[in-house]
RNA sequence: CGGGGUGUGGCGCAGUUGGUUAGCGCGCAGCGUUUGGGACGCUGAGGUCGGAGGUUCAAGUCCUCUCACCCCGACCA
């Protein structure tokens, strides 16, 4: 390809909408242009990338087993009403109207469609294990759309599903997809990190992530650095600290004029936080829930919300509080009923608490549990941090940030239950069958591998997913003996089928290597006045300071054996 | 949805208490001189100042409404 003729052209400076470092450079590359919040042109440098990635994941997926198919991303809302998930999704549903008035959203995902397909197509278990999948845009409407790239409204998902007969079958299926996935980013040179991860309030046992570590990445990872523990966040846990138990003393009410925060509490009684109970208030489906956990812990909402299996969480206003009769900064569940209690397991060891006594500026000495309180839920809700121990190793955990690259979920039963993907087993009963699901953003891996292959010039991109292998860098153009070689070189480095992007634009060297350096093509080929006194092309990886002296003679055969051995 | 910010040629920005024909740098086109890490000179093209309404003799500038985009949070298979 000819510089001169490739559509996109560079930018010198840093366009103003854009703060993260991928989302900079692929701008200022030429390689995307913004069509709304979260909705981009893909142009022909980012495309070819995207296509590389593709067919590495066609490849590793077709080699672990999965059948490439192609599913609609119009879809009938009822398919999602069927099974709830529209409610799931709520507003990040993209939904619209057909001229009949009929309601129809654009794919978020496949599940219910690939669900109803497969039932539609398989009815014993002679049709099964499969593996189906597809490479298609995928629509979301984020809530905020962000960092280019990294979030979008519009973007292109592999999305592959299992069907087994049994949960042996599943884990077979989720391991052969876990290595797929660990082949499909080593291929791309990008090291990803895998984190156990929430499946969600429909999700089955097994979920897991794969994350790339960026400063710039969406996601809180908590790992320990002594074994191989690592989890999102809203997953993680730890192990909580122990309270030492003494013997349970009778409750005893103590005056705590004005104080209704952990912090003032014990401030004034001067017990540590650890011995106090906090009470926290969430609005659960429209429903009033009330939290119980140590006052010295946190409570994780993902982990909340599906312990509650409800679809909408958020915290309760102080009015909602008061409205349910509850004394806000006093708040205990000693005597409350009529309120659904979940409770922290933290609060299981322990002795002689302070709780709010639910009496204006009154708080209880001496909660003991369950003397004088009953969960009606009791679970592990607690936010996990750096620094606590770690639930395998009880080394200290730290944490992090991650762009999270590839989700695997084991779905278990739940989508083919609603809609009726049942296979006959060997003994003639019929069975729902057992289903997981394989996700992989290539537009977020593409910014990913942006995020982890830069410098201040531009991209590094890795060999087997660069736009193009080999920057054919002639300086001088204008000089016959340089255009000569230049056109020369590139036609033979054609001819052995290496991928070129050839300058032929007459710049003068600063440009086209600062161009060379931004677009971030991994070979740089070199051919000057200079060069040519000792008949020798100069060669510059992308990755390095050094550069080395070609023979002209046979330079196209001695790159193309570099390449290959390096790809 | 809450908070903050920005909208002026393709990109980055300036534009004073409202006052002629809206500027600058980059980029773009032409010519010439140059050029191993973003050269220089001359000439030139390109703008309904996000949109609508209003105040005023006069609005990029003031007021009202509105739209879009960005950031933080909430939210998010």
């Amino acid at each position: 390809m000819r510089i001169s003729k490739l559509f996109g052209k560079t930018q010198r400076e840093i366009p103003a909408e854009a703060d993260t470092a991928s989302h900079q450079l692929l701008l200022r590359a030429g390689m995307i242009h913004q069509v709304a919040a979260g909705v981009y042109s893909y142009l022909p440098l980012a495309w070819r990338v995207l296509k590389k990635i593709e067919n590495i994941i066609r490849d590793e997926m077709d080699k672990a087993g999965g059948q490439e198919l192609m599913m609609p991303v119009l879809q009938p809302l009822e398919l999602w009403q069927e099974t709830g998930r529209d409610l799931a999704f709520g507003k990040g549903l993209f939904t619209l109207s057909d001229r009949k008035e009929r309601k129809l959203c654009l794919g978020p995902t496949h599940e219910e469609v690939i669900t109803k397909l497969v039932s539609a197509n398989v009815q014993s278990y002679r049709d099964l294990p499969l593996m189906l999948y597809q490479i298609q845009a995928k629509f979301r409407d984020e809530p905020r759309p962000r960092a280019g790239l990294i979030r979008a409204r519009e973007f292109t998902m592999k999305d592959l599903y299992s069907f087994d007969t049994d949960e042996d079958g599943l884990d077979q299926s989720y391991n052969k997809m876990l290595q797929a996935y660990r082949n499909i980013y080593s291929r791309c040179g990008l090291p990803a990190l895998l984190v156990d991860a929430d499946s969600g309030a429909i999700g089955g046992k097994d979920s897991h992530e794969f994350m790339v570590i960026a400063e710039s990445g969406e996601d809180e990872i908590i790992y320990c650095p002594g074994c191989q523990y690592a989890a999102n966040a809203d997953k993680a846990e730890s192990i909580k600290s122990k309270i030492d138990s003494e013997e349970t003393l009778p409750l005893e009410e103590v005056d705590t004029p004005g104080m209704a925060t952990i912090e003032e509490v014990s401030g004034l009684l001067k017990v540590p936080q650890s011995h106090t109970l906090k009470a926290v208030f969430y609005i659960a489906d429209g429903k009033l829930v009330f939290v119980v956990i140590r006052g010295d812990i946190e409570v994780n909402e993902v982990k909340l919300k599906n312990v509650l299996h409800c679809i909408e969480l958020r915290m309760a206003t102080e009015a909602e509080v008061i409205e349910a009769g509850i004394v806000a900064g006093s708040a205990s569940p000693i005597g409350i009923s009529g309120i659904k209690i979940i409770a922290d397991d933290s609060i299981t060891s322990g002795t002689n608490f302070v709780a709010g006594a639910n009496k204006p500026d009154t708080h209880f000495r001496n909660v003991n549990y369950p003397r004088d309180f009953k969960a009606d839920i009791m679970a592990d809700i607690a936010k996990a941090h750096a620094g606590e121990e770690c639930p395998r190793c009880s080394g200290k955990l730290s944490s992090t940030h991650g762009i999270e690259v590839g989700h695997i979920f084991k779905l278990g039963t739940f989508l083919s239950e609603k809609l009726g993907a049942f296979f006959i087993d060997q003994s003639g009963v019929s069975q729902p069958i057992i289903m997981g699901c394989y996700g992989i953003g290539l537009g977020r891996l593409l910014a990913a591998a942006f995020e982890q292959n830069h410098d201040d010039k531009g991209i590094i991109w890795p060999l087997p997913i660069a736009p193009y292998q080999i920057y054919l860098c002639p300086l001088y153009l204008e000089n016959p003996q340089v255009a000569a070689a230049a056109e020369s070189i590139y036609a033979e480095l054609e001819a052995q089928g290496l991928e070129v992007l050839f300058d032929d634009r007459n710049e003068s060297p600063g440009v086209k290597f600062n161009d060379a350096d931004l677009l971030g093509i991994p070979v740089r080929v070199t051919i000057s006045p200079r060069t040519l006194e000792t008949n020798s092309v100069e060669i510059k990886k992308r990755s390095e300071k050094e550069f080395d002296l070609l023979p002209l003679e046979g330079v196209a055969k001695r790159l193309k054996e570099l390449i290959t051995s390096s790809l």
